[in-house]
DNA sequence: CATTAATGAATGAATGTTTATTCATTTATT
DNA sequence: AATAAATGAATAAACATTCATTCATTAATG
């Protein structure tokens, strides 16, 4: 009956937020900088969202789904080999840092950032996901048994995320990240993984 | 002529810093809040310095140096040895998340913020050092050539630095810092410091 | 040795700005 | 005309920063 809600604001929305947070930070962002850049009353905002730190956290944790899906679809279609779903994980990172630096670095940003945590179902869904990754690592051989969730995580997401803002930013003020090579990442990181400690 | 500055207050300063940060991140940090917790007037922290961001880039400059100090003295005792550096460094990365937990997260947390980036003058100190690790390691044979600053540096810090905070804060909720071997951490540097890329 | 003047440390109430949030109003769609 | 989207000026709270004032210490003076 009356005229339905404009999607486009809403993406809009989200993408200046995440254009704002990697320019400016957390701590200097506001919600006027978003609605001005976003094109929307900031009013509107607040009929989408309860707030500034609400508004972070979905487009957070729409980051961290997709993550988990994707891990996911890798875990059924590589259900024999880590190295495969590794190298597709990795290969996909550095492909997103690419095609979609601001997104990137939002995440990267919000990983390391403690005021953000995670819902109790992202985490147990993420848990979840490591054990069905860890199990088919053990059953190939390519994970010794020694590794708990805990070192799998680190070395498959935050190592490879970490190392692709290093990249970008870092200690020398430059930018390497035209020349980053998955094979070099999926190598280290399955060494580390094959290894007893 | 006057009464002394007290050096109490500022340390006291520096500390409710690193604790507030930590505690609720830069972001949700006011000077009030640290001024209560220093048990400081607010004012007088504008004559200590510039404002929020100068001290909050003051404290974490003290940080970096004080890293870099340490990297200097280790490449000065072990000369021929990356293993040894290595193990020293890793170690008191350990010690100090161990014993100093408010600090060690406050760098971390620092090392993670695009506003707070080195002088020019850290960067050249800390491309120099680096430099100079690499070099240990081409003579010894512990690091392969085709590795650049930005691998060394990544592996030998940030890798060790974001490890030990992810035992800490990390999507499964649970602390896992405590039985943390150095020697893993070096093991799995060393094994990809010295691989070919 | 006692008193006073000078100095700069330290305070915290006051100020003005920035900011998140609300809501009365307008606008577009069916 | 009815409905809900969308606006943005208005509000109130939070905040960084200033500055007139107080306080502690030291040196000079008698």
């Amino acid at each position: 009956m009356a005229r339905q809600i404009d999607n486009g604001k809403i993406e809009s929305i989200k993408n200046a937020t995440m254009e704002i947070i990697v320019e400016y930070g957390i701590e200097k962002t506001t919600i006027a900088m978003i609605a001005k850049k976003s094109k929307v009353s900031a009013g509107y905002l607040y009929r989408l969202y309860n707030g500034k730190d609400d508004l972070i956290k979905s487009l957070y944790y729409d980051k961290v789904k997709a993550l988990l899906f994707e891990l996911q679809l890798l875990l059924e279609q590589h259900p024999n080999s880590v190295a495969k779903i590794l190298n597709r994980l990795v290969e996909n990172r550095i492909t997103y840092a690419k095609n979609e630096p601001i997104a990137s670095k939002f995440f990267y940003q919000l990983i390391h950032n403690d005021n953000f945590i995670l819902t109790p179902e992202l985490r147990e869904q993420n848990n979840l996901l490591i054990s069905r990754f860890k199990e088919i690592g053990i059953k190939t051989g390519e994970i010794s048994e020694s590794k708990d969730h805990l070192e799998i995580q680190y070395h498959i997401i935050l190592y490879v995320v970490n190392y692709l803002n290093f990249q970008k930013n870092n200690f020398f003020g430059i930018d390497y990240s035209k020349n980053i090579k998955s094979e070099y990442l999926v190598n280290n990181i399955l060494t580390i993984l094959k290894k007893d400690s």
